[in-house]
DNA sequence: GTCTATATACGGATAGAC
DNA sequence: GTCTATCCGTATATAGAC
């Protein structure tokens, strides 16, 4: 018998501490039903805890949820935020840079951004502006390049946040109606992961031709 | 048509009837809020009924989700539905038309992304097999002139599911994220709205410039 | 059909032993 | 630090009067 000793911390690894399990434990959850939705006694099942300590460690649940969520949106917005900033790439570079990014990461965590979006709607916290205190993006290297080309009639003529949002769109949308598009398509998850990782190239050349002008 | 008369009329109009003041501040909260958030003595409270009405009418309070579900699913999905199998207009003519129906229902419901999305992802119910069945979309008409198109060289060859999600996400999307883009762009909600009027021109137009080969 | 009052269950949080 | 047992507010659902 390969008897393995009981659970025998003895100072091991702090990647299995108990407070960090709660938190991996907690991750997992929330992201995948959402604040309301997830129970502490869950949340206690999915670290192989008791619910006590839960409470002992984080005062409630309410403070867990902000310190997950938190770390989240760190998480997202600060991905791109010195590749947006970056003075020695190109607007090309940039968005290729940003869309591989992404999309790897969405790979692995494709719950992420429908868990920041939902609970940034319904909480009526000012979790945002803890992150975007500056308004960073609009103020971003990124965005002048874009003002400028539109300046040398480079590119085509409309509001930048257009192009912004573009980007992003088509970038994480896919991810947030992957119920709907995988049933439409009848996609399988690998076959969807193989669509993604094809829109690494094609988002760019994509963004690229929107951004011509054309009469 | 209005042969369902299993309900008795009684007098008055019946678009103030109890049923559909519930139904109406049920849709109102849940898309607000989602369903785990929702409180039936909210619904209730925002009918100005009693919270004993509602299971009077509706079993429980997942019943009534489920109805108010469902028909915001079919509204979600069957605007497109005639629009993709019109025989009678080109592939540009059903994008025009489709992003620019999108886009005013969502100025009218903004919530109604996002509510479907996550509750379709946290509820392991099979609703949107009921929705599709027939798979309608990929069998659309719409799908077939882009597979021909294709064939013929008119149009980039990938996989045209791409085109699908690049047309929803592009209209759908900044909706989804109007939380974080509004506080990105330091915009107002009438700003907001005033840029979703623009896209209705310039997403036909970007979707037409992706679409073009390119070597 | 509509209300008030209440039963019942569930989930977050704590007490206290070890 | 970690556990078991329990408290207690809250939310769904029902009983029963009108």
């Amino acid at each position: 018998m390969k008897e393995k000793t009981k659970k025998i911390p003895l100072k091991a690894a702090s990647d299995t501490s108990t407070e960090e399990r709660i938190k991996g434990a907690a991750k997992k959850i929330f992201l995948k039903k959402g604040y309301a939705a997830t129970r502490t006694r869950d949340i206690a099942e999915e670290a192989g805890l008791n619910l006590a300590l839960l409470n002992y460690y984080f005062r409630s649940k309410e403070k867990l949820f902000d310190i997950i969520m938190l770390e989240n949106l760190q998480h997202f917005i600060e991905g791109i935020r010195e590749i947006l900033n970056d003075k020695e790439t190109t607007i090309e570079q940039k968005i290729g840079t940003i869309v591989s990014n992404y999309i790897d990461l969405l790979i692995q965590q494709p719950d992420l951004p429908l868990f920041v979006l939902h609970e940034l709607r319904t909480n009526p916290k000012e979790l945002i502006s803890k992150i975007d205190r500056e308004k960073f993006i609009n103020r971003s290297y990124f965005m002048q390049q874009v003002r400028e080309g539109i300046k040398e009639g480079k590119i085509a003529a409309v509001n930048p946040l257009h192009f912004l949002m573009n980007i992003i769109g088509l970038t994480i949308f896919p991810f947030v109606a992957s119920p709907i598009l995988q049933n439409i398509g009848g996609l399988k998850q690998q076959d969807f992961n193989v669509l993604m990782e094809e829109r690494k190239k094609l988002i760019p050349v994509w963004i690229k031709a929107m951004m011509k002008k054309n009469k």
